[in-house]
DNA sequence: ATTGTGCATGGGC
DNA sequence: TGCCCATGCACAA
């Protein structure tokens, strides 16, 4: 006897049992989980076993190990499939085209979603008004909100893309006297909007990535200031040498002063694990300059596995006068 | 052999 | 031209 289809897409098959097709396999199931979400609105069905593995994180790695689509988190270097739906929930797209796994993505870009404690807006910026599909709407105040910000451009808007937007969808914002003091610096910027006073509170990538770092480190309300830094060069980059080059005007103006009589001098500096690093800052005399390198760096180099291009950022926290070293692995295009 | 240090050279701005 | 700095090498610990 023919089955009848069922309303939840399942086929009666006479004996009180549904026979469901997985989503993904196609195999025919008795027994379903749900997988992600669908353009309808609904939850794949999958079979047990690609449902188990959808659960467990597995999936795209076990079913698109050997296709194209892999990329690698900004951050981490994880890497995350970009290519199927079901990898969708776990990748957050960076508007300069980088990706980042939603574990970083929670971690570093969007802290205000999760930190209920702090949705109190860092500056007085007015409400601004949303422009969604050009039809101007004042934005509803009901829930966070969170996207990554384009730079403004040259008509003081912003053009927003973010993980809650629907299918990628600009969204102009403009109006405020913010979005013309981000011009400077407006690359990954974040936005939230606080759902207690209706402000909107904005960090850009910098700025959230060096809360966090203080909140790491366990100085919440500690200062943390760029002092400057580096892109790494081949030579930087070798474990084998160890040490890093400075660039002189950021050694000179940041770090103890040398002199001739003492020509090295140990710095004690943190990375973001909180993790003490004991280096050598020390110089050598070239034709008329010197060259300011920081020695000792072997272990610190493997364990953060630098490579060319990437960049390094010293920081100073007050007032704990300690240093931070933090390694940047990829970088949003920045004006500053 | 491995790791750290100092120097000379040369390219680029 | 002067300075910065990337690089490779020699040498020391």
């Amino acid at each position: 006897m023919a089955a009848a289809l069922d309303f939840n897409g399942g086929f009666n098959n006479n004996n009180n049992t549904f026979t469901f097709c997985c989503f993904y396999c196609k195999s025919m199931t008795t027994s379903f989980r749900y997988g992600w979400s669908l353009s309808d609105g609904t939850l794949a069905k999958l079979c047990f076993q690609c449902g188990f593995l959808y659960e467990s994180g597995t999936f795209c790695s076990t079913f698109h190990a050997g296709t194209t689509g892999w990329r690698q988190c900004i951050i981490c270097r994880k890497h995350v499939h970009c290519e199927c739906i079901a990898s969708a929930k776990d990748i957050f797209m960076m508007n300069n085209g980088g990706v980042c796994c939603i574990g970083c993505a929670k971690k570093y870009l969007l802290p205000a979603a999760e930190d209920n404690t702090e949705h109190k807006p860092v500056n007085d910026c007015p409400p601004l008004l949303f422009a969604w599909n050009n039809s101007i709407a004042s934005q509803s105040m009901d829930h966070p909100f969170n996207a990554m910000a384009t730079a403004a451009n040259e008509s003081n808007q912003m053009v927003m893309c973010g993980a809650q937007m629907e299918e990628q969808t600009p969204v102009i914002i403009g109006g405020g006297s913010s979005s013309t003091a981000m011009n400077d610096n407006v690359n990954g910027c974040c936005l939230f909007v606080s759902p207690q006073t209706g402000l909107i509170r904005f960090l850009n990538y910098y700025q959230m990535k060096e809360q966090q770092y203080l909140k790491d480190l366990g100085y919440p309300n500690s200062s943390i200031t760029p002092m400057f830094k580096k892109i790494l060069s081949a030579t930087d980059a070798k474990a084998k040498s160890g040490r890093l080059v400075i660039p002189t005007k950021g050694a000179r103006s940041h770090f103890p002063e040398l002199s001739d009589d003492e020509r090295c001098k140990r710095l004690e500096i943190l990375d973001i694990t909180g993790r003490i690093w004991k280096l050598s800052y020390r110089f050598w005399e070239n034709n008329r300059g010197r060259i300011y390198v920081l020695g000792g760096l072997k272990d610190y180099i493997t364990m953060w596995k630098w490579q060319v291009g990437e960049q390094v950022t010293f920081y100073r926290i007050d007032p704990e006068d300690k240093y931070l070293i933090v390694t940047e692995k990829e970088f949003p295009a920045s004006s500053s």
